[in-house]
DNA sequence: ATGAAAGCGCTAACAC
DNA sequence: GTGTTAGCGCTTTCAT
């Protein structure tokens, strides 16, 4: 059953039906009432390979992310398929897993299915895998990277704003021992946030003390990991400032092993703002970074890079700010915490 | 840049290129070589909707699930997706919002697409809304539901294992009044729990009190609201056991908030097996179905029904079994559970 | 406003 | 073993 079909049927010609199923105003309305009605009759259904196949447009975008297991990126997926729909879209959706053996084999297969855009959420790959794209045109969304180029958009996010008001929100609270456990440093948005966290210290006067800031891997693990340090070091936090959400979990988690008690014992401030971040218990202060907005951002930058008839050399630069939200895990440092003698005592 | 040009330039035919590319064993492979030199250098890659089209084999398998933000499909969706590109196919990948309206947009873009396959990952959704994909003989695979048909596959979960496993566990703490928190009825797999909970007490001897029975959502804000009713009830329930993990970290939010310990005061027990079961505090104990071994038997139910030259009439049956894994959250049974007062009193 | 017909890039007969 | 060619189902000139 095709649009052949579908022409004989209304007694047209196939030109008529595909102007009628695109709704194209010059057709008699009566003869396009007459498509459709044997459309819906016959049940129907434009095939898109061969639309997308002589239109030379598939309607996919692709999205390249780093896990879908990881809490942070789901919300933006789900967000980035509803305007897409919207928009007569598919996404074409990819998890990295950080493997650029899977990023180079998916950016083959988005370039297969002649996808339209792509928007990159792993906050710092490998640009270098995404040559190909480059040379098809293809526009390009990033979050945190590279220099400005044509058809290659970025959204910058302004780290310092959110975490500026986290360490304030702190330091009001009287702590002035902040760790900070970052992300994995090559990553170009644990390095930014690593940074405000620096900046806004030194802004208010206080010191960094480096053997407060371990480096974590956004994951619980390194979390917990990296918690671990900090506990074997000379100087009890009595704050921690975490690059993400799942690091501050780890530390949660830690600390409930440990005996320590959140916010009592210790304040604990994440980043990101995930769902989950409201119902951990205690539901956890954090840095929003809203994902929501993120993945409208995206889509829109691509949707404009393509409706553009002449792009700008340098590409478009989008901003999306972060901000503190307040909730169970921070309190007003306490001059003798109970802290209780560690289970598990660092090596000898 | 096409296969034209390809063989222009390999001095072959495009006949040859095509076989080349496709690894047809009868080509000469000096030829052969010959044609992926010049693929290579010119950074050709074949046009998938050309091959989808003319081949009739789109390669895209859909993938309908009730919510991405929902902890327990990111894992489903990640193991589905790798397989499925490990066998060359794409998937197309849509969030129903268990709203019908979305459920039948998205039926409706597969078929535009021309899927091969769909896995349904509702968990109980209204079947009509797949008329359409059945009348195409598009094989379908099924989570909990329905009868046997055509080109249909249904993986049965056995949630009686792992259910009658977390009851009698629970009974050997020396636990009787255990509550149940259900999902929402309407969906098979929230039913088929409750009765496997059912019939798992009535087993052992205990009596299933139907005070203590409850029905939430599968979200955390739902085991929030149902421990609130079971809170405000006569009897004290000294265990639950939540049809989910989601519901089951409900109960342990509202826990903390009321200033009920777990697992001194109350055992939890919940369903899945998330991720994130673990990483709770204290830890999940929780009956596990394996979400990649789900997405395994949904992938090769859609690839053995589509290589099956005649469908069985009845389609076949999958099985997935369920087990409980122990954890932090269950404890034997304390006579004099603190219980303190609730905050929110209930209403007079 | 409508129709005839030429492709979009590829695969698969069929011929050699 | 390789080439020629007829489509796959649709959109889009170009006539009319």
């Amino acid at each position: 059953m095709d649009i052949r079909e579908i022409a004989k049927r209304a007694r047209v010609s196939t030109a008529t039906v595909s102007r009628a199923i695109n709704r194209i105003p010059t057709v008699n309305p009566q003869l396009a009432k007459r498509v459709w009605s044997v459309i819906e009759e016959l049940g129907y259904y434009p095939n898109t390979q061969a639309r997308a196949l002589v239109s030379g447009r598939s309607r996919i975008f692709g999205l390249i992310i780093s896990e879908i297991t990881n809490p942070f990126f789901p919300e933006i997926v789900q967000v980035f398929e509803r305007i897409a729909v919207q928009h007569d879209y598919e996404i074409m959706l990819t998890s990295t897993g950080n493997d650029p053996t899977h990023m180079e084999a998916a950016v083959r297969r988005m370039i297969e299915r002649r996808v339209e855009g792509v928007a990159i959420m792993t906050f710092g790959m490998e640009e270098v895998l995404l040559e190909d794209l480059k040379l098809r045109k293809v526009p390009l969304v990033f979050v945190d990277v590279g220099p400005p180029r044509a058809r290659v958009s970025n959204i910058r996010i302004d780290y310092l704003h959110g975490i500026r008001q986290a360490v304030q929100h702190l330091a009001a609270l009287r702590h002035h021992k902040i760790a900070f456990i970052s992300g994995p440093l090559h990553l170009k948005s644990a390095e930014a946030r690593k940074q405000a966290f620096l900046g806004s210290m030194e802004e208010i006067g206080l010191e960094a003390d480096p053997a407060l800031i371990v480096e974590g891997t956004h994951t619980i693990e390194g979390g917990i990991v990296a918690f671990g340090k900090l506990l074997d070091g000379a100087t009890r936090p009595t704050a921690i400032l975490c690059s993400n959400d799942m690091t501050a979990m780890g530390v949660m988690r830690k600390a409930y092993e440990e005996g320590i008690r959140i916010p009592s014992d210790l304040s604990v401030i994440g980043f990101d703002d995930i769902r989950l971040a409201q119902f951990v218990l205690p539901a956890l202060t954090t840095v929003q970074m809203s994902q929501a907005d993120l993945a409208r951002l995206a889509f829109n930058a691509l949707l404009t890079e393509l409706q553009r008839e002449t792009p700008s050399a340098t590409g478009t630069e989008y901003t999306l700010k972060t901000h503190l939200v307040l909730r169970e895990s921070t309190r007003l440092v306490s001059d003798h915490p109970k802290t209780p003698a560690r289970k598990t005592p660092a090596r000898p």
